[in-house]
DNA sequence: TTGAAAAATAAGTATGACTCCTATATAGTA
DNA sequence: TACTATATAGGAGTCATACTTATTTTTCAA
């Protein structure tokens, strides 16, 4: 055997999707790996403008639905800012909360022990901090009900 | 004087649009009220049903851009999920995010001390978390520089 | 109270970001 | 190698947001 860490990573990744019943395709592998060199947390416009220089021919909505499904799959994840309509929330006080992977329902809550969370020194060094807040993600009591 | 709550809120609205240089328009005002209103953070369109009702020849345009503006002059929250394209993270293990509400930079870091964090009792109840993420907002260093 | 200036609005158009459709191509496998 | 289920490219469609411009309003000072 003769596996660098390159490789490696892609047979892990070839792995992945076979457990996941994805065929593994040049499409894919290329959106793999030119995700994972990533450090600026791109969109699929982006991320397609890179992976067009090794498949001058893919399409964006292969990129698109690709990336969707690798984090669907555990392979990606979605950053905040989810590609839906932008909404908006009267209360003005700090508060948290929490969100429906499944139907984007939001929630708030407030949770005393959360307001005393403190800001990593090197971060409040580096950047002006104006709010923290703790964001937790999974299923609602209706759609955990139809898992 | 004889100001309930309703009048009370409604002065206070007005005050925070002069403190802003913000002309008091009926629009506006109606915008307010029915986004303080709602318990489910609105989209600008979901909302423009509501005020719909109240002004009929208001455009969506307006009620989407009042409610930026209103974000902007913290009279609203913007909610995660910020109207732009959805971004892709090849960062598998739970990790943290600081966020540029200016130019929308997210940056990646890990702190111990928020892997500790617990989900409240009534929360697990009522839902199934799946991860737990600390979303630090502010100015990143080169929009800081700017202000 | 009025009228001028600045700002806000409505309506229509444009753009950006997906998302769907369908014919073709390809990976996995028998 | 051939078959079947999937995936893809390309184009069209849709949804959300932003821009443009003519008109209307608010605000404020005379």
């Amino acid at each position: 055997m003769n596996l660098d860490a390159r490789d490696t990573s892609l047979e892990l990744f070839k792995k992945k999707c076979r457990a996941n019943n994805l065929k593994v395709t040049p499409q894919r592998i290329v959106i793999y790996q030119e995700l994972l060199k990533s450090k600026d947390h791109p969109s699929a416009e982006v991320l397609f403008q890179r992976v067009n220089k090794v498949i001058p021919d893919i399409s964006l909505d292969t990129v698109n639905r690709t990336l969707l499904t690798f984090s669907k799959i555990g392979i990606a994840n979605l950053v905040e800012g989810y590609g839906e309509a932008r909404r908006f929330d009267p209360h003005i006080k700090n508060h948290h909360h929490f969100r429906c992977i499944n139907c984007n329902a939001i929630k708030d809550f407030n949770y005393e022990p959360y307001d005393d969370i403190i800001v990593p020194g090197d971060i409040k060094k580096r950047y002006r901090v104006i709010s923290i807040k703790v964001l937790l993600e999974g299923y609602c009591s209706k759609c955990r009900k139809n898992l």
